[in-house]
This record gives structure tokens, C-alpha cells and sequence, in this order.
DNA sequence: ACAGGCGGGACAGCCCGTTATT
DNA sequence: AATAACGGGCTGTCCCGCCTGT
């Protein structure tokens, strides 16, 4: 029983901040085993496909994170309204904290894989629909409809990917505390 | 006045439409050349710096042309709500007649440039302000405030480009739909 | 004396078939190590030196096999020319059975092996000498002189392995079937 | 206008020789390249589908010297035999120059290839035939039967190439001026 | 005897940019 | 002004051999 993380959990953490900063192809498997302090070989031992499989196993694990974090964040806030402010923040904060380089991985594989990365498609899929659907739960118990409930969550992750992207690229963090001002007063609105 | 499109236009086309389905990393020169019809040598001749120097042709053009078709949406239709309605419905028309293959070109980009690809990073922020920009004077006409009006131009912008993502990746249509109603009934709230 | 077969016994058989079918160096220890259910370390108990000397283990197995097969032949038949006909006809079908895929496993190393492979060649070497010797003394038997009997055993063993080669790429079994015929006409030739 | 050979004809050429040596698969690109003096990325613009569409070129090639060097020699002997006996003849010299490492390139990829390699596969079948057909052509000429003379062609070029392989596995000679013998005494009895 | 993670070198393929030649 | 050959670095993949724990 060995207390320090197992090689194939740092080549997945490895992977994970690489596609942040990178994407899926600007990113290299040297820079990935280089962080991970692993040798070629045993990445295919543990992941058999490759590339692409450690690439799931990456999203796999962001997904997991991002949903227990709004999980604690919506159970612990006053509420909804808070919650997502305080979720906007922390992004915000961390993006800025990397010098604008360290965005959502998810959205930055999403638009450079083709049709027939089939696996990492469905991965990508999953980890959205998991997060809108718990969104979705939160504002239901808001008091929206179902149907309400899911229009929102579904815009609530587009504002935050697409602020992301914005705050990204412009180098400052006024999209995301932008798009998040906007989106909290519509929310808000009576 | 050519009749054919001269082999500059046909490179930046070629370029602008592999971005959109493969984004930067991910699109070889080869594929590109092809599509153009061109040897590699000439890439060279109207673009000195190669790739990048291409892709900055192509992020402009491709912003001239959402700024222009943005333009011409806010002027015809009745009002800015009808405008931004056609606006997301035309997106998701395009993106379900490709497959859902060729989404924005730049965010695709925006994902996966680092920090040194400074001409790039350039272009997409004047791109994503220039968008902005056009949106907030339309809100303002409507009446809004100038910061609540830059505050929603942004919430639209990351509307937009994140419910793409969401939409691209489902491989359905539905998310640009949920985000783009959700976003009407929050903007025409009284 | 226990049921099912050694696990050194299935590697060898596993790459026994591997060496037919892709020869030398297009075989993968992973394929064997599958085809035999084996992990990756038992190998090198069995066999310290590993692919190699798995090889030459193959390599005697083979030339046992064909050595008592020929001997059974040449035993059982009422002539040398019927077990020689018989040996060419089993050769062919086995050929064609296997899709033209499953050839001599002995030539197919042959070919790929350098000179500082000393015991491969060796091996090889050694099996050839068998076989060519089997004839050998059946020929001799047969009332010719021992340099002529050996000449002929020679050209036997040529043929045979020849026109393996010649029916593998041309994936129809004539040339085996025409390289036999010519042989057994001239050799029964008074 | 330079006197020395393109490079994609040192590539070829290098590759032929690999090929005699090594075989197809346990032939690396880098041996070629350092041989033909050329660098990796050279290689693509000659041969696009890489090392196998080298390979059928280097088949082409030879199969092309070989069918002119029995053309020569059949038209140049006084009778078949004598042309047989020096194609034996050159064949077991020149493996010997090179220490018994420098076999014929054509049954060295015969027997490694796998089904799905279509192109060498289906080269390596006209060379053979092509090989059979002049060979034939000359035993008509010599009065046999069209039948009998396509099963000598291809008892004949079994025999040689069967006992090549026997004499490169051995180390010495002998097992192909045994077989020719055998061979000549045989097609020459009355 | 078995099991499987580890190690890093080598493989074929492709990349983008440049340099002669025409 | 356009083209095709060149150049070599780098990618992802897979290889074989080892070595520590059952």
C-alpha cells in the first residue's frame, strides 16, 4: 500500500491540465509523460487505445470533479442564484490565476475532435448532460418547470463555456464577470 | 476582375472551413492545400509566415462576415429580440446541415492557441470585441444602458459560442435551441 | 501427466502458428503471449532469452513434426514417389485451408534472419540438414547413389519450399500443384 | 541535368537491398534512408503510401533485372540448360560474395506479408508470374508441350528459390549447386 | 510458477517550412 | 511567379526485456 498516486492517476491528472492549456491535438504525449514523470511504455499499459483512451479517462475525471463541486456549492449556498455566482467566481479566479491559460477541458476538446472520435464524443456528451441535468434538478427545486428548468441549465453552461472562451482569448477576466453580471439579473428578474 | 476566385481566396476559404472542423491544431497544411487546390509553395508567396499567417487571414475574414451578417440582421428584422432569434436559428441550421461538423471557427481557435501565439490570440480578440461591440450599440438603441448593454452583448456572445459547443458535441440540435429560447424569454422579460 | 497442455507448450504452438502466418520479425510477442493466454512474464521463465529462443523452441518443434510426418509417409506408402505425392498434396491443402495464410514455418524465418542471429540459423540449419537427410537415405534405399540420392533430397526439399512461396503470393494453389507434377514426372522418368 | 542517380532511384535501390537482407518487416526505414543518403521526409513525396508502396516499386525493379538477366542469358546460350546452369550459377556466387546475407528480394517479402498487404502481395504475383511465363515460353521453344512447359517454369523457379533458401540458412553452397544438379540431370535425362 | 506494471528505445508516418529549378 | 523536391524534427504507437510482488 503505496501512499503516493498511482502512475496511471498522474498521467490522467498529466493529461487533464495539459488538455486545459492545449487542447486535445496541440497537445503531445511527451509534455503529458514528461508532467506525469512517466515513461513511454506504461501509458499503454493502462490505457490500451492510446491517446484517445487517456483522453476519456480525463474528461471522465473533470466531469466528475465539476459535478461534485456545484454539487457542494448548491447544497452549502443560500442559494441557486449564489451558488452559480460563486461557481462564475471560481472560474474566473483560476483563469486568471494560470495567466488566461488554463480553461474548461471539456469545451476545449469539443471543437478539435471530428465525427469519428466516437469514444471521446460520447465521453464529452455524458459530462454535459451531467452537468445540465444537475443544474436542471437545482432549478426545478426552485421552483421551474421541467422544461424551464433545462432551457436554463442548458444557457447557464453555454454563458459559462462561451465567457471562458472570451476571457481566454481577450487575456482579462471582464467577459466572464460580464456574461455572469447579465446572466445573474436576468435570473433574478421578477 | 477575375472569374475564378484567385488561389489567395481559395487558401483562406479552404483554411477558414478546416478551423471549423478541426480547429487549429488538428488541421494539417496538406488538407488545406488540397481543398485549395494548391501546390505548397504558393502558401508561402501570399502568406509569409505560414500557418499562423494564415489562420489570422482566415479569423478576419470569418468576422467580417458574422459582423456583416449580424449587421444585416439588426437592420431588417423588427426588433433586436427577432434579430438574435434568427441569428442562433441560422447556426443551428448550419451546423445540423454539416453533420455537426463545422462549427464557429473562432472558437475553435481560441481553445487551443498558447500564450505566444500572439498574432492569433490578436486577431480572435478583436474578432470576439468587434462582435460585442456591434451588439451593445443595438441594445443601447433599445434603450439599455451602456454597461447593461455591453453586459448583455457579452452574455450573448458566450450564449452563442457555448450552446455551439454543447450542440456540436450532442450531435443535436437541441441545446442551441434550449439556450437561444431560454435567453429570449430572460432578454424580453419586462 | 496432467490434462490440459503446458503453458511453455501452448507459447510454442502459439508461435509455431504466428511464424507461419507472419513470419519473424511481423510477429508480436502481445499476439503470441493472446493466442497462448499467457501473461507477459512467464515467458522469460520458460525461455530466458526470450522471442529468440521461443523461436528456435518453434523451429524444433516444426522440424520434429514434419521429420515424423515424412517418416510415417515413407513408411506406410508403396513407393517414394506416392509419399512424396501424398507430402506435396497435404502441403497444399493445409495451404488452402488456411487461406493461403498458414505456410512453412521454417522457410518464413529463413528469410528474415541475419547472420548474427546465430541461433535461429543454427536451428534452421539443423532442421533442414533432417529432413534433406530423411530423404536422403529413402532415396538411397530406393537404389540410388548417395551423392545422387542427396542431390535429389535437396531438390526435393527446394521444390517443396519453392512452391510454397510461389502458391502464399499468388493465393491459388497451381504452382504447388504444377512444381509437384513436374517433379514426380522427372523423377520417375526411367 | 546531373549524372548521378535520383534520389528516388537510391531509395529504391537501397530499399532492393534491404529487402535481400532483411526482409520486408525486419527492414527499418532509417537503415534505407542512411543508405540512399536521404533524409525522412523525402521519402513521401515519392512514395506517398511509404514503406510498402517502396516495396512494390523495389519488387517492380527486380523483377524487371531478373526477367532481363534470363532474357540475356536464354538468348545468349547455346541451349536452355547452359542458360540454366549459369543463372544457378550466378545466383549461388553472388550469395556468396555476400556472405550468404544477400538472398532474392522476392521470396524474402513473400513469406511475411499478410493478407491485407494487396499491393505488395499483388506485386510480388506479376514478378513471379512473369518470371514463370518466360521461362515457359523458352521450354515451348524447345519442343515441350505448353502444359509440361509451364510445370517445369514453375518446378524450376521452386528449385531456385527453395534453394536459395537452404544455402543462406546453411552458410555454404552447397545445397544450391546440389539442387541444380539435380535439376539439370533430371529436365537433360532422355 | 505466475502475474502484470515498468522502462525506454525504435518504428512508420506526418508535420511545417525552405530551397532550387523552371 | 509557380512548382516540386528537400529537410529533418516530432508524433503516436508498439516493441521486447525486465523486475517486483504474489
Amino acid at each position: 500500500m503505496q501512499p503516493d498516486t498511482s502512475t496511471r492517476d498522474r498521467l490522467i491528472d498529466a493529461m487533464l491540465d495539459g488538455l486545459r492549456r492545449r487542447g486535445y491535438h496541440g497537445l503531445g504525449l511527451a509534455e503529458v509523460l514528461a508532467a506525469a514523470n512517466a515513461p513511454k511504455g506504461v501509458l499503454y499499459h493502462h490505457f490500451k487505445d492510446g491517446k484517445s483512451e487517456l483522453a476519456v479517462a480525463a474528461i471522465e475525471k473533470a466531469s466528475a470533479d465539476m459535478l461534485q463541486r456545484l454539487d457542494t456549492l448548491l447544497t452549502r449556498s443560500a442559494s441557486f442564484s449564489d451558488a452559480l455566482r460563486t461557481w462564475f467566481e471560481a472560474a474566473q479566479k483560476q483563469l486568471h490565476a494560470s495567466g488566461f491559460e488554463r480553461g474548461c477541458p471539456l469545451a476545449a476538446i469539443a471543437l478539435q475532435t471530428s465525427a469519428d472520435d466516437v469514444e471521446i464524443r460520447a465521453a464529452l456528451a455524458r459530462a454535459f448532460e451531467a452537468i445540465r441535468s444537475r443544474l436542471q434538478s437545482a432549478l426545478e427545486a426552485a421552483g421551474l418547470s421541467p422544461a424551464q428548468a433545462r432551457r436554463n441549465a442548458t444557457l447557464i453552461v453555454a454563458a459559462y463555456e462561451g465567457a471562458l472562451i472570451q476571457t481566454r482569448v481577450a487575456g482579462r477576466g471582464d467577459a466572464m464577470a460580464e456574461a455572469g453580471a447579465a446572466l445573474f439579473a436576468l435570473l433574478e428578474a421578477p
